[in-house]
DNA sequence: CGGGGCGTTGCGCAGATGAGCGGATGACGC
DNA sequence: GCGTCATCCGCTCATCTGCGCAACGCCCCG
């Protein structure tokens, strides 16, 4: 049962037909008279159009969503929950980041039952979708950072920010970690995990109800390498024991595990097996460049609830069996 | 009524019914009940929706027309038939110019009554439509070239070609006209013009039903140019008296008379005034550069039929004060 | 040459959809 | 505070459209 397969005098017509009747706003019927065959062939020759791909219908704005998409990767990877944001339109890769980070926002503020405890992590995605959150968007819901993050370059602590604003629109508190995200020595990072202040925001951390992370990629670019924890070199060490990107700080290979234990030992903040088995855990993952984290997320269960873009959506799907992988594929692209 | 105000909530809901509508396909009373609104108020929104441009309709297809725009242009300035080419999935200046030569030949063959005698210009245009038109697209049909055009650089006749291709798809006989487009003297064109095979030639083609002709730009891009008739300085010389491009060999200015009258005088070929009284007359034009040619052969009556692409239909619709002229342009660009 | 299988066509019908209409609701000016 | 106006909403009705079904023609193979 191959679609596509048209005669070509059909094809033509089924053209004419989508013509008259998309852009004109003609009846079925109308059409039928006018290119001289009967209503139900219009009607017919209308749905291979729309099969085929020579009706292409798209849904132009900001906060599209690509419910095909979703349906298909929420199926496929087991997903309790799934946003697709479509990038129909976009120019560049920050304002489909931003799209991707509206509806993050849009996504926690329909949330129910709204979580009593968030936990959040930092870095530039998160730090868009609190700007998208609106004010108000819950009522006295405690934040907590779930991973350090003190810059070590920039004046200000922007993790700790992104927790605070997100608190603040929610007019709720927030509970921050101002420490680094990674430490130079297991020791010291185990000390300042026993501090008492440090040890109380983790235990929090561990006991949210809902947890909203995004995702970086293994490369020079990496967020921890611009705040200054790692360096290129690092990073691309890490790159070459299979490493596909960063979650809540720990860089992960395809199997969703950290692929440097001694590097993890030093990092702070939640471990990923509690971000595993979490009720709500949301990844929010954009771009050309997460391919791949996103897959190592949503194959080792690292979250729950994923919102992305399409592309990346459609790189998901890639290899997939469905059936209604093209069209999927197709619309996504 | 300024459309496209819409409470920007009404906005969000016209979105999400948008994709349960066409990416779902439910029903609008479905909707309805998912949104928690009336399954009217979900139809109101997807007009609206439709209306504002949020749910883009295109038809992607090689032999896709723009309808809309072609009532507008036919219209406005008062044509008696019109063809416009999509330019939607194209990518390449060679492919819009193909598909509007394809849209020509299927006009051509398509026309009733067949014409008895028909005339024909040279050009790039004019040799895609001949390559376009399937064998035996009409019988018995005699095509005559209205215009000199042997080529004074590259070998064999590709002007006379064109009718012959045109002619032997169509089982009819060729008349060509073996001469150059432009002579050096007057006096040699008149002398030229007097030689009985040429005046035979000349008068079957000033007593043809129907014309089917091109458009050149004028420019160094011109195809006499590059045939050798005229240097590029030359061009430029025209472009500074008003020329805005040339038709069946003579360049005109935005008031659709030759510029240069005594370059017209050395010009072979059917006048331009038996074109204007042409019961049909059929002009190919396809091509951002070609615009202004365009809207001179329009507003000048140079052509009954015009055959081109959306981006040259949306530039004869600019200043416009249709009331549709929104919607047409969007759609067209 | 004939029979069976398959795709295509035309059609009835029920469900879906769009146009027009009165009433409610809210904004604005007096 | 009140009258007026415009807009929006839900509804009825007529129309449009998608789905299932039977008949037809076509092609392949025996």
């Amino acid at each position: 049962m191959l679609r596509g397969l048209m005669n070509s005098s059909d094809e033509l017509m089924a053209v004419r037909a989508a013509e008259l009747y998309y852009d004109e706003g003609r009846t079925q019927d109308e059409i039928g008279s006018a290119l001289h065959i009967t209503r139900w062939k219009v009607g017919r020759l209308l749905a291979q159009a729309r099969a085929t791909g020579i009706v292409r219908i798209e849904i132009v704005h900001p906060r599209a969503r690509r419910v095909l998409a979703e349906q298909a990767v929420k199926r496929r990877y087991g997903l309790k929950d799934i946003v697709v944001a479509s990038s129909a339109g976009v120019s560049s890769a920050e304002e489909l980041q931003r799209r991707v980070a509206q509806a993050a926002a849009d996504y926690l503020t329909a949330l129910r039952p709204a979580p009593h405890t968030l936990g959040v992590s930092w870095g530039r995605t998160m730090h868009d979708v609190a700007a998208c959150l609106p004010r108000g968007w819950a009522h006295g819901v405690g934040v907590v950072q779930i991973n350090g993050g003190l810059s070590l370059t920039k004046y200000g602590d922007t993790a700790s920010a992104t927790a605070l604003v997100i608190a603040q629109k929610a007019a709720g508190s927030a509970h921050v970690l101002p420490i680094p995200a990674i430490l130079e020595h297991t020791a010291t990072k185990r000390s300042i995990e026993r501090d008492r202040a440090i040890a109380g925001v983790l235990d929090r951390a561990a006991h949210a109800q809902a947890y909203l992370f995004g995702a970086g990629v293994a490369g020079a670019d990496s967020a921890l390498v611009h705040s200054g924890y790692l360096t290129a070199e690092e990073v691309e060490a890490l790159v070459r024991k299979g490493a596909v990107g960063d979650v809540v700080g720990r860089f992960i290979g395809v199997d969703g595990v950290p692929v440097d234990s001694e590097l993890d030992s030093r990092t702070v903040g939640l471990p990923l097996e509690r971000i595993r088995t979490a009720e709500t855990a949301i990844a929010v993952v954009a771009g050309e460049g997460k391919h791949e984290v996103a897959r190592a997320m949503v194959t080792n269960g690292l979250c729950t609830v994923l919102i992305t873009d399409d592309g990346t959506a459609a790189a998901l799907l890639e290899g997939s069996a469905e059936p209604e992988r093209r069209e999927v594929q197709e619309q996504a692209s």
